[in-house]
DNA sequence: CTTATTTTGTACCTGCAGTTAAAGAATTGG
DNA sequence: CCAATTCTTTAACTGCAGGTACAAAATAAG
């Protein structure tokens, strides 16, 4: 019972996350929030408590929408070293193609907050974990198809993949073009 | 002639590269400043202008004191994997060990500031640049003494190698232990 | 010693961050 | 229709960010 919200919180949620990822979590303000949300201020502190809340369900959010995307894109049929390098290279364009440049939410998170906020840093590892995994199996596809050589250890492979993608999304913020995240892509698919 | 100056600007320069290391460009204010300088607000703002033009002195000074020791580290002798293992897992200790885990500043404004501020953006393109030559120096001098297959783009492993320092150095800021880092050196050695 | 110049300390200012309070509006259950 | 409950709106409030202004203090040149 009680009056019903005129708002969908869900798609609040969904708002909060880009000017999060845009601004970070120390550049939003309320007020930006308060207009990207088209709610009052009332309603925000009301529905979510306090940013620093909404913005644990933004990266929630993210973590639910974009890093699934990177598992599902590794899962698409083909050649595993050929999936591999059209994965970087679209989130590469993905990223350079950005207006705003706004790389990935969860490694700035990582850079902005690092162990400040426990809680988000302990979001930012379980996604990481993700990420490994899905790499990992790529790696051991790929050594059963015979692609990549068996005795190698697919678990460190698999690290190093995810790590690169961090790497590479970071520097994409500052990228003056594409050349430098060729050059990564080119040096990590050669080395399989 | 004038009144002298009753503190260091080097020194202070220094100070605040610590602060704005650990806090970041937003999460620094002022008052943060004129505590870790010691000096009063008055001669904060009369010599360096603002809280901009003194981070941008301070990610110079940092550029200049710890962009350069990567080089110096990568030019000891050795066996060249060896060599760069050596690097890799000291730069690990030294992010992981640090009380603070403020990793590198260069990455830290990266994700922060990204294109936003474009004279610092351009500041960490170009200690990329540098760190990409080093590494490829590296890789080269490997494949003239045979420890590196010559076939290999010497300039992508370089590109490679700078941007896992990269992923490494953002990772250790939420890092729980040394483990995933550790993992993404064996990756990176191992492929060479 | 005077003057010009530069630094210092203190005080002050505008504006906004982040949040809370209070009063009214919309809904459901009884 | 009344009561209880929940949402909305507007208005406030504390504190600090980021910087300016000004008078007093310290020097060097002449």
């Amino acid at each position: 019972m009680g009056r019903p919200k005129k708002f969908d919180p869900d798609v609040a949620v969904d708002r909060a996350m880009d000017v999060f990822w845009r601004k970070g979590y120390g550049g939003t303000t309320p007020q930006d929030l308060v207009d990207a949300l088209g709610i009052g201020k009332g309603s925000l502190y009301n529905t979510f408590g306090s940013k620093h809340a909404l913005f644990e369900a933004a990266l929630k959010r993210y973590r639910d929408s974009q890093a699934t995307a990177l598992v599902e894109m590794l899962e698409r049929p083909g050649p595993v070293k050929e999936r591999l390098r059209n994965v970087l290279r679209l989130l590469c364009e993905m990223d350079l193609s950005d207006p705003d440049q706004r790389g990935c939410m969860a490694v700035n998170t990582a850079a902005e907050l690092g162990r400040a906020d426990e809680s988000a840093a302990e979001l930012v590892r379980r996604m990481l974990d993700r990420s490994e995994d899905a790499f990992r199996a790529l790696v051991e596809e790929g050594q059963r198809a015979g692609e990549i050589d068996a005795g190698r250890d697919a678990r460190a492979i698999g690290s190093l993949l995810a790590n690169t993608v961090v790497g590479m999304r970071l520097l994409a913020r500052v990228a003056d073009g594409p050349d430098r995240l060729y050059r990564v892509i080119d040096g990590v698919v050669d080395s399989l």
